[in-house]
DNA sequence: CGAACAAATAAAAACGTTTTTATTTCTCTT
DNA sequence: AAGAGAAATAAAAACGTTTTTATTTGTTCG
């Protein structure tokens, strides 16, 4: 007996055939019918309908791959930096492709992840995900104030939605965070609690959203009526290295920053470590406001006071975008910029030094 | 000028069609041609090679799906816990898919990512990829000591690499790290160190390797002729929510323990919010080891000892794994299993209390 | 009553491959 | 020199759809 176990040649799944067989229509009749085609009898389509459900029918989406050009994919393009040991990058992707797939849930697009390493990187595989048809939609990150992928796509008028916006004036559909509001609002905030000297951890300025920055921080000073100190803005990858050295560079000038702005979490643990190790503690002898990306800011010591953004929402707009804009809707109505929260986790008062407003 | 400028239609991509009317021979030759088949002579394979260079040709993936029944696909499973506000949740996740695209890079094979929610999803997600034959392939990760997805992988003869091993005795290809050696190396360290009340922050034991370092746990009391302290042993999510309540509850005890093995970074730097509320000093009141999955405990604060394995590698063995296992290659052969390295950061000496051995 | 038309369905072609089967051509053997 | 066999290539079928075109059936109207 047991010898003779060898697994049962599994049946072949159901087709349109195995329909066209089962209710004696024709395998023309049967595909129409399953797309709602109103040229079927509904008397006809819900006799199909009825035997596609009893043998579990599922479209073959190979064969519908190939009749139709399309390929079911949507595919997203995650960026990992090549720095070794540097294990934190692209920590908030997770959330991302969560957001994205949970879009995506129930439709017949499937996620297809693209790793990419640099910016060269991501423009080739956004030219092979055009040119191979390798999917129907694309989602991407990372956007430079002039991406040649934004203007790649648009040019072959291939779906899209980036997460961030580029510099130029052009129509697509994209989700972003304010940044320059958002760094307004720190820098702001930093100024009224006394600050004249603030320091913002950045991102290389290539990127969009590190210009972004850049303008919210700079129009803080302006408002106060105050020159912004620009060169305490220091640039660099995301890495909790980088936000360390430069705490390190910065603490040593003669006219030392007394807060600083960061990038993100990464960063902030970086300034955090750097701050310990030149023994200055943060709420008295120096203020720091972060951007939160994986909403562990609460458990820094000390807590740090944060801009939040859940990322999975971020990630959920960008996968409905897509599948709208794959149906064909106008770029220009699929977009949106959210404003993040702030979560003031440090005495109100930074370090007693905030004037009350 | 301009008004003529409506995006010239793409020429349509070279099929082989286009190589047979190229070159002279029939659709048939050109496919076995470009297959390197033998039965095809080397002056006619050279000259279709050259054919197919000339006009970039590149085989239409969904003609040869269709064809040939494969999707080209490697389906990895990627688990985002439910937990609302808790983005830490998965975020070794992005090295992990990096590893598994560089192994695929330059082969047919695309990555295809699902997120799945919890271990029903994930057994659901794979009886839906073999059933509608979503992949060719399946990576997937959070081992349960009798998984299903193992089960009914095997019982389907479908291609597949566990990142963990279950608690069967199966054959099957996987990759794992060494969580008992771990666990056991942790464990007495701080034995020798002259810890007695060690706690062990610990993930759900249905998990196959909460289980494994339980075991690596108790068989270092086990070898010092100790009983080992099993109340000490903390379970729930790898949230830095759960680490930081674990050392408060733990800390009122009567019996409270001097010492932590933590799970990964994520519990420990809850770990170490919750001694800092405590007024805790780690290194002199209680000592930590933990086990580093994105390589940032150097810059906690103190810097935390820990047990640290690239996960980029391990991504890579799994993806290479699983093309092989695709070729059919026997799966007994493809098992691997890791040793983390220990990176010391703490004194030497663990506080003071490490017994030179 | 039969032509014109609409409605419903069927047949056939197509998408781009791979594979099975058939045909042609050449070389060797006897 | 005819026949067998091998080598090279061609033809055809198939994978599961969708779409275009064709056919059948039924209804309306002059």
């Amino acid at each position: 007996m047991a010898t003779e176990m060898h697994r049962a040649r599994r049946a072949p799944p159901p087709t349109i055939k195995t329909l066209a067989e089962m209710t004696g229509y024709s395998i023309a009749t049967i595909s129409k019918a399953l797309r709602e085609s109103p040229v079927v009898a509904p008397a006809t389509r819900d006799l199909i309908f009825k035997a596609a459900r009893e043998v579990g029918y599922q479209a073959n989406a190979r064969g519908m791959a190939l009749r139709t050009g399309k390929s079911f994919q949507a595919a997203v393009l995650m960026p990992v930096t090549a720095a070794r040991d540097y294990e934190w990058d692209g920590v908030e992707y997770t959330q991302t492709l969560s957001g994205i797939s949970q879009a995506l849930d129930g439709t017949d697009y499937r996620m297809s992840v693209h790793v990419i390493r640099d910016a060269a990187d991501g423009a080739e595989a956004a030219r092979r995900i055009v040119d191979q048809g390798l999917a129907d939609g694309l989602i991407f990150s990372g956007i430079l104030a002039e991406d040649p992928r934004i203007d790649l796509l648009v040019a072959e008028q291939f779906p899209f939605v980036s997460m961030g916006r580029c510099r130029k004036d052009i129509d697509y559909a994209h989700v972003d965070i304010d940044n320059e509001w958002a760094a307004h609002a720190a820098t702001a905030r930093l100024i009224a609690g006394g600050h004249r000297r603030i320091a913002l951890v950045n991102p290389e300025r290539r990127l969009s959203y590190a210009l972004d920055r850049i303008d919210g921080f700079a129009r803080a000073f302006r408002e106060a009526g105050l020159d912004a100190p620009m060169e305490l803005i220091a640039e660099g990858d995301l890495s909790t290295h980088f936000g360390r050295q430069t705490v390190i560079d910065f603490l040593q000038r003669d006219d030392a920053p007394t807060a600083f702005v960061c990038i993100n979490e990464s960063t902030t643990l970086g300034v955090l470590s750097g701050l310990g190790s030149l023994g200055r503690q943060v709420g008295v002898d120096v203020d720091v406001i972060a951007y939160d990306d994986i909403n562990v800011s609460a458990y820094f010591t000390p807590p740090i006071t944060t801009f939040y953004q859940p990322i999975e929402v971020l990630g959920r707009t960008l996968g409905q975008f897509l599948l709208r804009r794959m149906e064909g809707e106008d770029p220009a109505a699929l977009r949106q910029v959210f404003r993040p929260t702030l979560i003031a986790r440090q005495p109100d008062n930074l370090g007693g030094r905030l004037i009350q407003s």
